[in-house]
DNA sequence: CCCACAAGTCGCT
DNA sequence: AGCGACTTGTGGG
């Protein structure tokens, strides 16, 4: 797990060998789950693996000024096939605009599945950088967020989304 | 197996 | 304008 130290506390990443395959919002109040120190495979710390260090932070430091990250990571998602069709629809919204859970269900072909789609967002193991923060309900009400809602407010007001 | 959920639509009052 | 039923995928009792 690695730090990423930005102006809105200390997010974790953990990556894979194909990729980043989680990203955890800052640990507010209490300490942390220890989750054991997770080494690498031993001895090297690959090139490959500093270089996604950095793209991630960068990434990451764009998403939360509101801006678009020029580059990602690769990402490593694992979760159903269900849910990777979601992620894969939620990274194709830009910076700046929005959709309602019921338009991500259309796009993914299963547009009764809007309660579904909910549900896998809130297992996205990747926040910010897969954009669940933009998928309102479909009155254009806030809906929830795994990381709080003060966060989906406040990244949506960065990328001058009005809601 | 039944229930709840970061939803949405339809039908009925 | 509000309420109930049915819809899908997933995880927990």
């Amino acid at each position: 797990m690695q730090k990423i130290v930005t102006a809105d506390g200390e997010f974790m990443a953990r990556y894979s060998e194909k990729g980043l395959a989680e990203l955890n919002f800052p640990a507010r109040g209490r300490a942390r789950a220890p989750v054991g120190r997770h080494r690498g495979p031993a001895g090297k710390t690959s090139a490959k693996l500093r270089r996604w260090e950095r793209v991630t932070k960068a990434a990451l430091m764009s998403i939360l000024a509101g801006r678009a990250p020029e580059k990602f990571p690769p990402l490593d998602l694992d979760g159903t096939d269900f849910q990777i069709r979601v992620w894969h629809a939620l990274l194709k919204i830009p910076t700046g605009r929005t959709k309602s859970y019921g338009e991500v269900a259309r796009a993914i072909g299963k547009p009764k599945a809007v309660r579904a789609v909910g549900g896998a967002c809130g297992a996205n193991p990747v926040p910010l950088l897969i954009p669940c923060h933009r998928v309102l309900a479909a009155n254009g009400k806030i809906g929830g967020y795994s990381g709080g809602l003060d966060w989906k407010r406040k990244l949506l007001a960065r990328e001058g989304v009005k809601a």
